[in-house]
DNA sequence: GGGAAACATTGATGATCGTCGATATGAAGT
DNA sequence: ACTTCATATCGACGATCATCAATGTTTCCC
């Protein structure tokens, strides 16, 4: 009735997890399944989708008029204080989700053109 | 130059978070900002994929041939521990992205269909 | 120059996470 | 019944994370 495949399983356990946020530029093809750095890279992008405060950020920022806001904007509504907004910001950047622009004494955060939808792309070609 | 614009910062910090699993159905409608509780429901689902090899256990199941996979079949190439990688799967199974089958004494994997779609979704909506 | 405002950085703390070995569960075969 | 195999669960440990108060940095204005 059941077919008695071959079944082996191994316990070995080693495990490089480097930072190693480097700048890749093209995605990867998405037919074979993912080695461990391409994981390690897209890992990255949904760790800073992996809060709820970080998700409401990007929801804001991208509902503001305009399309930037500053972190006090971005302070009130959350109901956190300023260093962990600026904290937040600065993942959602290094994931390359968010854009910051200095004028004078503010910070305007901008969604990365594309930033979104080249997300949803990583999901596409798991 | 520069428009003197009103800006007031507030520096109260509080927050309730609580797991919440509901069996949500619907998608929001997506135009104004995530009030906090979306934004739990949607985070659990970018938790799961915050994991290298949560992705690589996702991306492999996807490339398996039948659309199945075994826990012993994913043991092997991820290079972890047997209860390490059925934790991983748990936890894909509870964000709704894995479905699970037991036949005799085996444990099949497989994805639920259109769950990469709609967590694609959930991005656009932000 | 001096003060004020906006934001970033530092250091610390409690919470969550990933991982493992050991053990429990449950089904199949002798 | 007993053993074996595949998988799940438990308990523990080190690592990472989210958060805050305090402080540093930079810019603007008087």
């Amino acid at each position: 009735m059941i077919v008695n495949l071959v079944h082996n399983g191994s316990m070995t356990s080693l495990q490089t997890v480097e930072p190693a946020v480097d700048d890749a530029c093209c995605a990867p093809s998405g037919q074979a399944a993912l080695d461990a750095e391409e994981a390690q890279r897209t890992a990255l992008v949904f760790k800073a989708l992996a809060d709820p405060n970080r998700l409401r950020l990007l929801s804001i920022v991208k509902a503001t008029g305009g399309g930037e806001a500053c972190v006090c904007d971005l302070t009130e509504p959350l109901d956190l204080s300023q260093p962990t907004v600026s904290h937040h910001l600065k993942i959602l950047v290094d994931a390359r989700l968010l854009h910051r622009e200095k004028r004078g004494t503010w910070a305007y955060y901008s969604l990365v053109p594309g930033a979104i939808e080249r997300t949803a792309g990583l999901l596409a070609s798991l």
